[in-house]
DNA sequence: ATCGGTTAATGAAACGTTTCACCACCGGCT
DNA sequence: AGCCGGTGGTGAAACGTTTCATTAACCGAT
C-alpha cells in the first residue's frame, strides 16, 4: 500500500534548497519577486527530489481548477474517440487537464459519470448526452459551465454544438430522388435520439415524390425481423437510407445475406462516414459529418465560458459533406471507386 | 470565472442539518457511530444544498487516491480506444476514476503526460509506451504502481502485458506456407517498435523455405515508393503480411491502385484486425488481438500492486486468434464469405 | 543619520476534507 | 451512590498548497 505522506512535497523542497515554502511556490509559478539565485538553487532541488507539485492540494487552494470533463455515450465509437482525442489536445494546448467518460448509452450512467466528474471541480463540462432528457439529470446547482454536443436536449439552455443534420439528410434524399428514386426506406436505431429524428424530418422535407418509409431497429438488435421482411419482400424498395454508422452496418450485412447486390439491386446511403465504406466495392455513399471541427467548437465555447463570458446559450450548426459513391450509382458522374465527389450539404 | 469558494461544502451541509462538520464526514462515508435520525437529517441536507464531496480536499487529506491513470498512443486507434473503455469500466466497478491521456504517439508528449499525470497522484497508471525507451522517461522516483501494456519496453523492470506477437505471427507464415506460398514481404512502421519486431522474429522463425522479404513503411508515409515498386515489378511476392492495421490499410489501397486483385494475384494477411477487412471481398485474413482481456489482465495487474503487492514484476503474454479469410484462399477450407474459420494462434 | 520607497523573502492563514482524541450521556452493575 | 463501558457526537489538527500581509534589506535622496 503507498501511503499518504510519500514523496517530496514542496516542504521537503524549501528545506532542501534552503530557502521557504512560500517562496518554492513562488518560484514553481513563476513570479517576479524571486531572485535568480534562489530561483536556480529551487530549480535544482526540484530536479533533485523528482518533485512533482500536487494537484490535489494547489488546486484546491487556488479555487483555479484547469481541469476539463467529457462525457461521451461510447468511446469505442471512432466518432466519439476522435472528438475526445481532439478536445484533449485542444485543453492540454491551453493548459487544461481532460478527463474523459463514457456513459455506455445508459442514462443512469451519465448521471453517475456527471457526479464523479463534478466531485473533482471541473472547470467546465463538455457532455454528448445519450438521449433528450439530459437536462432531468443535471445537478439542481450545477455552477459549472456545460457545452452540450452533438444530440440536442429537449429542453436547452446550455450552448449548443451539432451537425447539421436535417440538411444533409436532404441532400442525400433529394439526390436519390433525382436520379429517379421513386421509393426509400430510411433505417435509424430511435427517434428519440435528436440526431436521428432530425435526419428523419430532414429527409421527410427532400422526400417530394418519392415515398418514404421508416424502421426503427433500436440499439442492441442484430437484425431485426422488420428490417429483413421488408427487403426481402415484392415491395422492396429502391434505396435504402442507414442514419448512423452501426444501422448502415447492420443493413449491409443483412442485404449481403439475402442475396441483394448493393448499387444494383438496391441502393444504399449511410449517415456518419466509416473507413469501411470507402473500402468495399462498391464504395458507400455517406454523410460525413466534421467531428474535429465539433470539438474545436465546443472546446472554444467552453473555454468563453470559463473565461466569464455570460452572453444567452447559443447554438452553433455546423455543415456536413456527403460523397456519392457506387452505392447510389445513378449519380455518380464517375462510378469508378477512388473519383469521389464530394458535396457539401446545406 | 467562477469564484474559488462557489457552492456548498461540508460546513454549510453541517449547518443546514444543525450538525457538526466531522458527523457530516461520517453520515457520507457510512460510519456506524451515527445515529439514524441523524444520517436522515443529513441526507436531507446534501440533497437539499445539491452537495457533492470535494474529491481534491477529500484524497488530499485522507491519502487513498482511488484514482488511476492510462495513457495510450493513439485514442484514435480503435484498438486503444477499446483498450480505455474496457479499462474504464473495469476501475469504475472498483470505485476508481479514470484519466485517460494520449501520447500521440511522441514520446515527448508521453513524458508530459506522465508528468500531469502524476500531479493528480493516482493510485496507479498504466501505458503503453509509444516506443521502447519507456524506462528513460520515467520519473525517477516513481513511487505510483506501473503497469505497461502492448508495448514491451527495451528495459522491463514493471509489470507487463502483451500479445504474443511472435506465435501468432507464425501461426499466420506457417499457414501461408503450407498452402504453396514460396515468397511473402512483410510490412511494418518499424522494428524500433516491440510488437513489430517480435511479429517480424516470429514469421522469421516460422518460414521454413519461404523467402521472406521485410519493408518498414514508417508512420506517416501514405504509400511509400519502395512498398510499390516491390509489387509493381516482376518479381513480386506471393503474399504480403502486413503487421498493423494501418499498414494493411495502406497497402489494401496501394494493390487495388495498381491493379492487383487480392486473394488472386496476391494473398494479403494482417496483423491486427479491424472491422472492414471482414467486409470487403474477398475477405482479408487477420490476426485478432484480444484487446478486452489485456485490459482486464492489465487492472488486475494494477489493483495487485495497489493492494500492496510486492512480489517481482510479472510478465503476462495473451494468445491472438487468427481469422482466415478469402484473401489467402489457397488455405481457406471453405471460401465462402461469413464462413470464417478461426484458429488459435500459439 | 534619517527617511521613504522599492525589492526579495517569509510566516501564517486558509482551502475542504478526514481522523483522532475526547467528551457527554446513559443504563446497568456492585 | 459511585463506577464502568458503550454509544453518539464534536473540536481541532492535519493534508500540501497559495496568498497576503509583513518583515528585512538595501538604495538614493534629503
Amino acid at each position: 500500500m503507498i501511503k499518504p505522506g510519500t514523496g517530496p512535497s514542496m516542504r521537503s523542497v524549501a528545506l532542501s534548497a534552503g530557502v521557504s515554502v512560500a517562496t518554492v511556490s513562488n518560484v514553481l509559478n513563476g513570479r517576479a519577486t524571486v531572485g535568480p539565485e534562489i530561483v536556480e538553487r529551487v530549480q535544482a532541488a526540484v530536479e533533485r527530489l523528482g518533485y512533482v507539485r500536487d494537484n490535489r492540494a494547489s488546486r484546491l487552494r487556488s479555487g483555479d481548477s484547469r481541469l476539463a470533463g467529457v462525457i461521451v455515450p461510447d468511446l469505442t465509437n471512432p466518432m466519439f474517440a476522435t472528438f475526445v482525442s481532439t478536445l484533449e489536445q485542444l485543453a492540454r494546448s491551453d493548459g487544461y487537464d481532460l478527463v474523459a467518460a463514457s456513459s455506455r448509452n445508459d442514462p443512469a450512467e451519465e448521471a453517475e459519470r456527471l457526479r464523479s466528474l463534478r466531485a473533482w471541480r471541473p472547470a467546465g463540462l463538455i457532455v454528448l448526452p445519450c438521449d433528450g432528457a439530459l437536462a432531468e439529470r443535471l445537478p439542481v446547482g450545477l455552477m459549472t459551465p456545460l457545452v452540450v454536443a452533438d444530440r440536442i436536449p429537449d429542453a436547452a439552455l446550455n450552448d449548443l454544438v451539432a451537425v447539421d443534420n436535417a440538411a444533409a439528410a436532404a441532400t442525400v434524399v433529394r439526390h436519390l430522388g433525382a436520379g429517379g428514386c421513386r421509393d426509400c426506406l430510411v433505417v435509424g436505431t430511435s427517434l428519440a435520439i435528436s440526431n436521428v429524428r432530425e435526419r428523419w424530418e430532414g429527409a421527410v422535407s427532400a422526400a417530394g415524390e418519392m415515398a418514404l418509409g421508416l424502421i426503427e431497429v433500436g440499439f442492441d438488435a442484430p437484425a431485426p425481423e422488420a428490417l429483413a421482411e421488408r427487403l426481402r419482400g415484392a415491395a422492396r424498395p429502391g434505396a435504402v437510407f442507414c442514419l448512423d454508422h452501426q444501422t448502415t452496418l447492420t443493413t449491409y450485412l443483412l442485404l449481403e445475406e439475402i442475396g441483394l447486390v448493393v448499387g444494383r439491386d438496391v441502393e444504399l446511403a449511410s449517415f456518419d462516414e466509416m473507413e469501411w465504406m470507402r473500402l468495399v466495392s462498391p464504395g458507400i455513399t455517406a454523410v460525413r459529418q466534421p467531428v474535429e471541427e465539433m470539438a474545436d467548437c465546443a472546446w472554444s465555447l467552453l473555454r468563453r465560458r470559463i473565461d466569464g463570458d455570460a452572453r444567452p446559450p447559443q447554438t452553433r450548426r455546423l455543415r456536413c459533406a456527403v460523397t456519392f459513391r457506387g452505392s447510389t450509382p445513378r449519380y455518380t458522374p464517375s462510378p469508378l471507386r477512388g473519383a469521389d465527389q464530394i458535396t457539401t450539404g446545406g
